[in-house]
DNA sequence: GACCAGGCACATC
DNA sequence: GATGTGCATGGT
């Protein structure tokens, strides 16, 4: 019988080979990927480009400029991202926080405690635990696992945890105190696991290692 | 035309 | 505390 950290390892060997390494999270900056964060909320990545876009065009990727635009222009510039007006408070909210506490400088998030930075994110409004965690994963390189309803889905699916009362930090838990905390790890396995909720199903080259990966097809047959 | 996508806050019970 | 609902665009 495999442990719990096997079975978790074991997903993770076979999505690596099936899907091989994903080098997220799409954006240049640490700024730039905590407004995908927030952009990318229930909505499709390719959505959240065009608004990234936008933003880039008017050259609005900067934490002081961004804040400086007033919220109805904010929200023409997000329009194809989806819940554009919800959005764009969200968006004022972050750079609120950023401007007066940090000078508007992700740099200077460095030298804040994880739980500490944590909690700041979680206290303003519109910022969830997956957007927080993913903030601090993928644009501040801490070790925290980002979990989300694909990370649910394969989960349950594969008998690792109970559907019953599961909720986002039990989820969580599942990962960290089964995996070390590693960024390289943690950064990878969620890529991995919001691909197999999106794209398993494109023709890719057979993998020597694992030719006939059950995983992604077992979660291809049923959804939560 | 229906359904879904890398959530979250708020209202209601 | 649990559940339901609004938010909105673009691809399939």
């Amino acid at each position: 019988m495999k442990t719990t950290r096997e079975q978790l390892l074991e997903i993770y060997r076979l999505l690596l080979c099936f899907f091989g390494p994903q080098h997220w999270w799409p954006g240049e900056t640490p700024f730039e990927i905590a407004i995908g964060a927030i952009l990318t909320q229930n909505t499709s990545w390719s959505n959240v480009e065009r608004a990234i876009a936008n933003l880039r065009t008017a050259k609005l990727l900067d934490a002081g400029e961004l804040h400086a635009l007033d919220v109805e222009q904010l929200e023409t510039l997000i329009r194809p991202a989806g819940y554009f007006r919800v959005k764009a408070k969200r968006l004022r909210n972050f750079t609120t926080w950023l401007c007066d506490r940090y000078d508007g400088d992700m740099q200077n998030l460095e030298a804040i405690a994880t739980a500490r930075l944590r909690e700041e994110l979680l206290a303003i409004s519109g910022i969830g635990p997956e957007t927080a965690d993913s903030i601090l994963l993928y644009a501040l390189d801490r070790p925290i696992f980002v979990v989300d309803t694909y990370t649910a889905r394969v989960m349950v699916r594969h008998g690792l945890i109970a559907p019953e009362g599961l909720d986002y930090h039990r989820l969580q838990d599942l990962f960290t105190s089964n995996l070390e905390p590693d960024v390289a790890l943690f950064n990878e396995y969620h890529a991995l696991l919001v691909m197999v909720g999106k794209d398993y199903c494109k023709p890719r080259p057979k993998c020597p290692a694992c030719p006939l990966n059950p995983l992604p097809h077992r979660i291809d047959s049923e959804r939560m």
